[in-house]
DNA sequence: CTAGAATGTGAACATCGTCAACATTTATTT
DNA sequence: AAATAAATGTTGACGATGTTCACATTCTAG
């Protein structure tokens, strides 16, 4: 339900390390009851991962962390990988709100050809996927990592859900056919080319090859990747 | 030197859990020295990482298994991370190798044509690519992970180097420039979207969404990535 | 108010990565 | 061939980790 990225007015660029002391709902609980702790785990192990990477966290110094006993975390989680699949479970979903999110943002702003508009719709969405790579680059990791089984889950049992990135990406390129940016038998296997060169680009940006470039050009090869999708 | 990932006649499929009792050089030790413990420790890490992923191998364990104290291993490798590192390092040059290797095999059976042959070409890498991830996903996962830092070093540092997958990429990118498949303004940018597009298709068919899919549907989609890129 | 579910505590276990001091084997030098 | 240095392996230990079990505390329903 409620996710530890949170996608606040446009981007929230850091995560609180630790939740803030007054806690939203039950009120400060006593000492014993810590009042949510699943959520704190989650935000913790984020941040941690975010800083010192999957390797270097530690369920018994989150626990230490978060002021409770080793043992308490496994009221919430059965195990480690437990709480790895569900922090890459809340990514799959973070990312695909984020996709959402800018193509609405960018609705009301384009005009009227559907050729424009269509183009401008997937080329957000890329941007989404890319955006969040960048920006969690260990969570990112983490998804499509070993724990990051529900990768195959996300995009293939929900293949039809409107949160679904690859769904999502689908439509895109159906705007594009309708709008003959690209042709119908391009379309028809433009889903894997498409989806495979930006996901590979994010990796290379994000741990790979193109990690220590500057910013502007890793957009830059986004941009280069989006133009030969559309048929540059 | 020897790579723990051989490459023998055309492709071998599976690798040796532990190095025969005879070993090459120096005749059988005493059953104090281990005769080359580095490359058994590693072929042995391969073997366990094949099978239990990255997570499920442990530096005691397999000096157990190797029939040799815990810290028997300190003498070959600083640490966990710099065995991990070196396998990582060793899968780059294999799969360089076996990009090579595919290349030279295709060579003598390509007619004259230069467009044919530089699609040949361009395709026998993509494939040598693709199925080095299918033939070994976990150390796929593991040269791209958080312990596979070569793959920085190995793209960018020596990307001159004939066995570097990219300088190949490139080399054959001019091919089919040369060759007039496809147009020198693609190809000046091509470099990035076919390898991003290569590497994403490879993560997914080894790893994530298609991990599931047969051999052959597989290598349809990569079929189908390789003609997108060939301007398909 | 009380019973039971939910949640946290404490102590314990096996395993892990790693190190330091010591032993043995191999290589090198005289 | 003897002596010595370098390489390699052993023993034993340390602290940290993931995880469990029996028990304590708090919250919530009836």
């Amino acid at each position: 339900m409620s996710c530890a990225l949170g996608l606040a007015p446009v981007v929230r660029p850091a995560l609180p390390l630790v939740m803030a002391d007054e806690l939203p709902s039950p009120a400060p609980r006593g000492h014993y009851h810590h009042g949510d702790l699943a959520q704190a785990l989650k935000t913790l192990a984020l941040a941690l991962i975010a800083t010192r990477g999957v390797e270097g966290f530690s369920m018994r110094q989150a626990a230490a962390t978060l002021g409770v006993a080793p043992s308490a975390v496994y009221r919430h989680f059965a195990d480690k990988s437990e709480l790895l699949s569900a922090l890459a479970h809340d990514g799959f979903q973070a990312m695909g709100a984020l996709w959402l999110q800018r193509v609405a943002l960018l609705e009301p702003h384009i005009g009227d050809n559907p050729a424009v508009r269509s183009i401008a719709r997937f080329s957000a969405g890329a941007d989404a996927y890319f955006q969040f790579g960048l920006d969690h680059p260990a969570l990112f990791q983490l998804m499509f990592g070993p724990f990051g089984t529900g990768s195959a889950q996300w995009v293939m049992q929900a293949a039809d859900m409107p949160s679904n990135p690859y769904f999502m990406l689908g439509q895109a390129l159906d705007g594009l056919r309708d709008a003959q940016v690209i042709t119908p038998s391009a379309r028809a296997h433009a889903e894997v080319s498409a989806f495979s060169a930006i996901h590979g680009l994010t990796c290379f940006a994000t741990s790979g090859v193109y990690k220590d470039l500057q910013p502007e050009q890793k957009w830059q090869l986004l941009e280069l990747v989006k133009n030969n999708i559309l048929g540059g």
